[in-house]
RNA sequence: GGGCGAUUAACUCAGCGGUAGAGUGCUACCUUCACACGGUAGAAGUCAGAGGUUCGAGUCCUCUAUCGCCCACCA
């Protein structure tokens, strides 16, 4: 059997990562140990919506989220990360008519008129089938989606605890939605009322401030005269002619001159001849039009204040989808466009449009269907919000909360104190069903759970169930607690409540963050969490947001099964600079399945070597890395003289494990992974790897101490550690293929940082870098020379002793990664030929006639920037200011670099002049 | 109408007060026994423009230009 056979060349991650994911969920790994002397860390997921399966952005979420949960367990910390979904009352509804629709007309061709299609055709047949029927029907594709959005996570390696799963229309979950209704309508802050709501006709139903998006369309200003019952006309400038039939006044300000005599005058309104007055309103621009303004209480905003102040009638003139009501007379049952049209003919005929203008208008839009709302009085359920706004004002002002990126953190605030009462109730079947029966007898409101016998004022039993459902974010943001198990008072929630971090995208921070610490704050007394990352979007390589129509979006099973997850999650996390969205490509994976492939073949060559060894070296080196299973995996070695290149490398461990610790403590996931990334692949790889191989490729006598072997292993398995968070996957199969490690769980178990590892060893590292520039110096040279392939002997010459001992101890090594096949050390300089740095000269021994002109190219070119250089700071240095102002260590610094550009200088112009 | 963000190498992006960085791509050389998803070396940038603050500015401030996003009840 060869070990070569055994690991594969190629790292193929489809063939251990199912593995591993399925051995982390059955082993239950991450259920948290709820150890009260450890310090826990808590947070829920943000509950996907049971609407279809997880896209890159939640990969990106999930991906974030992991690293940090990961990091935290490593730690040694009481780690909960429960998951769950989100029922998504509308946009579940919408996709479960659609899939009805489609199953009734599966031929259709065109992808936007077939859903089109299909949702009209699923929306009539929700209606024919019934409540109870379509519930069913939402159900089976809840448990559809969950099932798939499982398994996602599962893949991705997310790091839950499946044992707490929730999901927002669970009993006990409902319960605490009841139970939430039922206070707040207690305290008053839930009312029924009718008010001006955004209606979309389409999915029918009122949908809340939040859910209207704004787009700018060309459209045309209007202006129509009303003529006065006693001669004489007003005109007035309307986008919406349409409306005009539901005008019960014409506005003016009342200050405007123009319009004195005919406040309190009455108009016969045109087409339908209805006699209205003209008042005077605050709200009039007189600059705007004409100054007058037509008054539709039942469906403008504005023009309902209005009417509150004048006490003027509502008459609704659409309906539910949007068709003229039996108000408009003779366009009754008309469609609003289709109205408008006809409005705008019969005002032409009757002269009374008096002309039209260009005018660009924003218009609402549904967010789920794009379908332009229509403002419309309708009877709803609302919440008063500015009651429950102050104390989550204050919690973010007082730091109870922390926001990151913290220029969300005004966002939040602004649009906390211009909050407006929330229309909670939605005209959707699959939800929560508000809670309240209407009795019919005496007009009692009851809350209740579950249908009251009889009415508990009265006693009559004509109790009359509210049909609406909740808006999906009233149970959403109460996430953060019902989860844990509230309104009982459970152990989960004493231990776990508030969580410490909350992670999101940027689009639901009002949907959901702001009221789930609204409510968190209101039910639990205390902020649903304590910080809130918001983290970027995922956009395509063009930096276009991805969506399906547009064919850009990249599905993350896809890439998964393509590149492999620690791949794609790699890409994500060193992409996610807070607060810039990120462009995303399968380039950019591809880079990262090479890193993972590296760190592969680095164990292969590490694993395939220490096989290599015989059964008894083997078994020395294993007990010197150690089996210790609690404070796991060794800690530095103590009681040897380390030599430079593992004082090296520890000391680059010591100085990376901290930097990316506090990188993550601050979600700075690019840097942190670019630390490691850099570390492993151009540090531990190209350096260290390269230093210790004639070592480590011997076999070892009896007398062999095998220090060499047991610090190679640490350092590599405390690089596996540091990657882990990042890459599961591949860092837990790699681990379990080290000596002392196949028996163990997890990797994902163990401390994130090296025992013993905090003192860096900077002589080392000023050492090292002698070597790295003597050897760089050496290719250098040898590659200028065009000599890359050939065995050269080289002189190296110094004035600094001390630097030319170091060499001479490193000799071999010298020779090794530089390609050198003797290496001779001169005291002082070397003349024509050679190669010049700072600190020393390189001069190649070789036959082939060397390139002359080539060097003094390279040397011409070489003075000329360190002139510029020099230039620089001699001038800083001549800087009376700088001297003064400057901190003691800057000045020290350029004055050394000023000595060093000098020396560098002089040996540049000199080299130049033996030239000739 | 308000607010926010971006503008750095061919491309995608880091860096946010003290000598311009990475990944990809490109050029040359290398299939040497961990890795060609590799190695070595290299070319490549007036850090959008104009002012200002500072001893010193991609880095802080102001303005301008271009692009993008969010919020907003002016018909």
């Amino acid at each position: 059997m060869s070990v070569q056979t055994e690991i594969p060349k190629v790292y193929s991650p489809e063939s251990i990562e199912p593995y591993w994911a399925r051995v982390w969920v059955e082993q239950k790994l991450y259920r948290p140990s709820g150890d009260p002397t450890r310090p826990r860390f808590s947070l829920v997921i943000p509950p996907p919506n049971v609407t279809g399966s997880l896209h890159i952005g939640h990969m990106l979420e999930h991906t974030e989220i992991d690293i940090l949960m990961r990091w935290h367990r490593m730690r040694g910390e009481d780690v909960l990360w429960l998951p769950g979904t989100d029922h998504a009352s509308i946009a579940t509804q919408m996709i479960v008519e659609q899939e009805i629709g489609r199953e009734a007309l599966p031929e259709l061709e065109g992808r936007s008129a077939a859903l089109a299609a299909w949702r009209r055709e699923g929306q009539r047949r929700r209606l024919e089938m019934g409540r109870e029927k379509f519930l069913e029907r939402c159900w089976q594709w809840k448990e559809q989606s969950g099932g798939r959005i499982r398994q996602q996570m599962e893949r991705l390696g997310a790091s839950v605890d499946w044992t707490r799963e929730r999901f927002t229309m669970d009993p006990e979950y409902s319960r605490a939605v009841f139970e939430v209704f039922a206070r707040l309508y207690k305290e008053g802050l839930i009312y029924r009322g009718t008010y001006i709501v955004n209606w979309c006709p389409r999915c029918r139903t009122a949908v809340s401030d939040l859910e209207v998006g704004h787009e700018e369309r060309a459209g045309k200003l209007w202006y129509i005269r009303y003529p006065f019952e006693d001669g004489g006309y007003i005109t007035v400038a309307t986008t919406r002619p349409e409306t005009m039939l539901g005008d019960t006044a014409v506005a003016v300000n009342p200050s405007d001159e123009r319009y004195r005599g005919a406040v309190g005058r009455r108009l016969v309104l045109p087409l339908l001849k209805r006699v209205i007055p003209v008042i005077a309103d605050e709200f009039v621009d007189p600059n705007f039009g004409t100054g007058a303004v037509k008054v539709t209480p039942a469906h403008d905003p504005n023009d309902y204040g209005i009417a509150q102040r004048h006490n003027l009638t509502k008459l609704r003139v659409l309906d539910e989808e949007a068709r003229v009501t039996e108000n408009g007379g003779p366009y009754k049952g008309m469609d609003r466009y289709k109205a408008r049209e006809q409005v705008l003919d019969d005002l032409r005929a009757g002269g009374l449009l008096e002309k039209e203008e260009e005018y660009a208008l924003s218009i609402g839009v549904c967010s789920r269907c794009k379908t332009v709302v229509e403002p419309i009085l309708s009877e709803q359920w609302f919440m008063r919000m500015q009651p429950l706004a102050e104390p989550a004002i204050r919690a973010v002002e007082e730091g109870h909360i922390r926001i990151v990126p913290e220029n969300y953190r005004k966002i939040y605030l602004d649009w906390m104190y211009s909050i407006h009462d929330w229309c909670i109730s939605r005209q959707l079947w699959w939800g929560h069903r508000i809670p309240v029966w209407t009795c019919g007898q005496c007009g009692e409101v009851i809350i209740s759970e579950g249908p009251p016998g009889s009415c508990s004022k009265c006693a009559a039993d004509d109790l009359r169930p509210e049909t609406d459902v909740l808006d999906t974010w009233f149970s959403s943001a109460l996430w953060p607690f019902a989860t844990l198990g509230w309104p009982a008072d459970t152990d989960d929630l004493r231990r776990y409540y508030p969580t410490d971090l909350m992670i999101m995208g940027f689009d639901i921070l009002f949907f959901w963050g702001a009221r789930m610490i609204m409510m968190g704050l209101k039910f639990m007394n205390e902020v649903p969490f304590r910080e809130l990352y918001i983290h970027a979007l995922v956009r395509d390589a063009e930096r276009q947001k991805m969506s399906k129509t547009k064919g850009n979006v990249i599905d993350p099973l896809e890439v998964t099964e393509k590149y492999g997850t620690d791949a794609v999650r790699f890409a994500l996390a060193i992409s996610a600079a807070p607060g810039t969205d990120i462009a995303f490509s399968n380039e950019k994976i591809e880079s990262y399945r090479a890193f993972a492939n590296k760190i592969w073949n680095a164990g292969r060559f590490i694993l395939m070597n220490l096989h290599k060894l015989d059964e008894d070296a083997r078994s020395r080196v294993a007990s010197l890395v150690g089996v210790d299973s609690e404070s796991g995996f060794g800690s530095l070695p103590t009681g040897q003289t380390l030599e430079l290149a593992n004082r090296w490398v520890f000391s680059r461990l010591a100085t990376i494990t901290g930097e990316i610790e506090r990188a993550l403590a601050d979600y700075r996931f690019h840097e942190a992974a670019y630390k490691i990334y850099h570390f492993f692949w151009h540090e531990f790889c190209d350096w260290y790897l390269e230093w210790v191989k004639p070592e480590i490729a011997r076999p070892l006598g009896p007398e062999d101490s095998c220090n060499a072997w047991a610090n190679l292993l640490r350092v590599f398995e405390a690089s596996l550690h540091l990657l882990h968070p990042f890459m599961p996957f591949i860092t837990e199969e790699l681990w379990h293929r080290l000596p002392n490690r196949v028996q163990e769980i997890s990797i994902s178990l163990r401390p994130f940082a090296l025992a013993g590892l905090q003192a860096t060893d900077p002589e080392a590292e000023k050492d090292f870098a002698s070597i790295q520039s003597l050897v760089v110096a050496a290719r250098n040279a040898k590659a200028e020379a065009g000599l890359q392939k050939e065995k050269v002997g080289a002189r190296v010459a110094s004035e600094d002793a001390a630097l030319l001992q170091l060499v001479s101890i490193h000799k071999e090594t010298v020779l090794l990664l530089a390609g050198l096949e003797s290496l001779e050390t001169v005291s002082g300089r070397i003349g024509t030929g050679a190669y010049v740095t700072s600190v020393f000269d390189l001069q190649l021994v070789h036959e082939k006639q060397v390139d002359l002109e080539a060097e003094r190219l390279r040397l011409a070119k070489e003075r000329a920037r360190l002139e510029e250089a020099l230039e620089r700071v001699r001038k800083q240095l001549e800087n009376r200011n700088f001297l003064a102002r400057a901190p003691q260590d800057v000045v020290r610094a350029a004055e050394e670099r000023r000595t060093e550009l000098e020396v560098q200088f002089q040996k540049v112009v000199e080299s130049l002049e033996r030239l000739g």
